[in-house]
DNA sequence: CAGATTTAGTAGCGAGTCAAAACTATTGCA
DNA sequence: TGCAATAGTTTTGACTCGCTACTAAATCTG
């Protein structure tokens, strides 16, 4: 009898936990489309709100969100139908684009929902607890599928501190205050 | 100049964990695909682990994902297909039908991955936090979305203890000690 | 410095997802 | 008995997303 197996069955810890993410994310997903974005635009949108000026570009959005180039383009595409980021293209290499949020993206990229709502009633120790716990399990994620997982650039190598900012000595460019707290691609941990 | 909306923000904590929880579960997702489940597919298994043998029917795990009964139907479809769950028709009323775990298939939900690793690398008190905090996050998302969480049913005012097991007084059947242990859509919290 | 290679981005195809609506079969109710 | 409600399936259509092919720009190399 095929069905008695089932009996012999119970889930461990580890796996409820992956399935409890993978719930709230898709319960989150549901009610994200009432901002008509996808999960996958959504994400684009908040990688930007993170992410310093240098590190803005469809390629390093597929690599940090573990998808690809194509996927990213028509992602940004659709964002910018939207209105929610403009295009701009380098001056100093013609192939490279920096998509940045308009103040409309910045809003609804700011703009709280029922997971961000749950979250915030939490108690500030449950809220770093779980923040930390979360962060720990990204990283590992990104190191087993081989990728880099991207760092905040004050937390950099090739960071310097300067009065109200700081400078990147790799990319030789000065940072305001702001600049140095958010994800650059090419951050190499202190 | 519209960019520099960019500099005047930073992303609160709430948001933060809302993008990791999304991530972990982007990630988580694409790794699925390596045991050729995608992310519907695994959801239904390990809601197929979980529930007991009077909610396994496309209706109740739709409800329980918050899906729709036809994108279930053809879930289901593809993982009768793929060996991991058989098709099983009432007997007293023909209308319904049960999915219920083949041996492949316990296997395959109770399979780790990358995602239930890094858990398992954390503290017992790091993964009751962990769990406790989505727990909430899962309850409130529910009720939020006017949805009805399925509760265990040894938790039910509907359920008796017995020696070995218990009795269901609203189905009037008798429980297995795994039984009581598992999800109930009839779940009505004592 | 001309030609080959690499790199950034885009376009389009196609398999697949998933919700909504239409449909069938069964059950329950009046 | 007929009407309404319920369980499930099928179909349709919008959308996703990875893959491949392509263009343009930059870089490397002999």
């Amino acid at each position: 009898m095929i069905i008695s197996t089932r009996y012999i069955f119970t889930m461990d810890n580890d796996i409820y936990i992956r399935e409890l993410i993978n719930r709230v994310a898709r319960l989150d997903a549901t009610t994200a489309w009432q901002q008509d974005l996808n999960p996958a635009q959504r994400a684009a949108l908040n990688y930007l709100a993170r992410a310093n000026r240098f590190s803005c570009s469809p390629s390093h959005v597929a690599e940090y969100l573990g998808s690809t180039r194509g996927t990213i383009s028509q992602t940004f595409k659709a964002l910018v139908k939207k209105g929610y980021v403009t295009e701009q293209r380098s001056e100093t290499d013609k192939r490279v684009v920096s998509f940045h949020l308009t103040d409309i993206g910045v809003s609804v990229a700011a703009a709280s929902n029922h997971v961000s709502d749950g979250v915030s009633n939490m108690s500030e120790h449950a809220k770093n607890n779980l923040m930390t716990s979360l962060e720990t399990l990204v990283r590992s994620l990104i190191t087993e599928n081989g990728g880099r997982a991207f760092g905040v650039c004050n937390q950099c190598r090739h960071f310097e501190s300067r009065k109200n900012g700081g400078h990147c000595t790799l990319l030789s460019e000065n940072l305001t205050a702001l600049d140095i707290t958010k994800i650059c691609h090419e951050q190499d941990a202190a």
